[in-house]
DNA sequence: TCCACAATGTTGACTAGGAAACTACACGCC
DNA sequence: GGCGTGTAGTTTCCTAGTCAACATTGTGGA
């Protein structure tokens, strides 16, 4: 009679859990080396493109709560990354917007990811990164992922 | 001139941590309700098959610190889900045990563990899904990754 | 034999984030 | 216009980790 339990390795998300673990505290001691955590390069990487952002729409894209996002800019602030300007529009509103250091700051954090991910992913063939990428993205959609994962 | 900063969604990393991330998190709200975190469905899956284990071969194999795994032993223990008795070889060791509620809570929290991989890599082909395992086996393999994932 | 060094598990200080209460402002509706 | 309800961001308390110092025990050479 077989064991009632399954075995850990029998599930895709125990090996996807592993990799997505190795690739991301490998990508967190790279950016730590430029005094940043994960969480604060996605917070900067969101403002790069949509300067002006509101708090509220980060904690949205970024799966966090507002007390967090509080905090997170908070600390963005103290080393003078961010600015927080009040909105002309609505005296609760926060406009949150890169400094010149931060905006600086983007591309240099850019390409360790770039790195990051080749260092990862170059040890599949061409073909085989294709198709994870293929399938990671059909995932994304028919599951209707939209959280832009900050750890 | 393009710009220099690439996207994030070019990243394959990028995609694989955004599925890894829901995955985890729907799970972690499946065993939340069975009173457990996946932290300690990990420590009590290890010892399942391991009965005996010391502390820092498990926090070896969880990658984690060895405090983690003390505060960790100490809730399950409090919980009565584990025991903790000293070793008759080192003064200094401990053996950790499943209790018999402990044991007891494995299948049912390994029945959620098929159940979640089953919801989540079940939107995807049987082909998919094959070459989705195919692929992150080989990454496991060709970078020498050996830790469970305990989030 | 004994002593320097290593390894075991614990602890305290610290960090990042979640949950929920809180303050301040906005807005619709009477 | 004023009030009830909703929304924006902050704050407090809590949890679960890390890191590093620590006490204790084991071990291998001189």
């Amino acid at each position: 009679m077989p064991s009632v339990v399954s075995d850990l390795t029998d599930h895709t998300g125990y090996w996807m859990r592993m990799v997505s673990n190795a690739v991301s505290q490998n990508f967190a001691r790279k950016v730590a080396a430029e005094g940043v955590t994960v969480a604060e390069w996605t917070f900067m990487r969101a403002l790069f493109d949509d300067e002006g952002m509101a708090p509220t729409a980060l904690a949205d894209r970024m799966g966090m709560t507002r007390g967090a996002i509080s905090k997170l800019a908070d600390r963005l602030a103290a080393k003078g990354l961010i600015r927080r300007d009040e909105s002309a529009t609505d005296g609760r509103g926060q406009i949150l917007s890169l400094t010149p250091a931060g905006r600086a700051e983007v591309p240099i954090l850019a390409r360790l990811a770039d790195a990051n991910d080749l260092d990862y992913f170059g040890v599949l063939s061409g073909d085989e990164r294709e198709a994870l990428d293929r399938i990671l993205k059909a995932l994304v959609d028919r599951r209707g992922l939209t959280v832009t994962p900050a750890d």
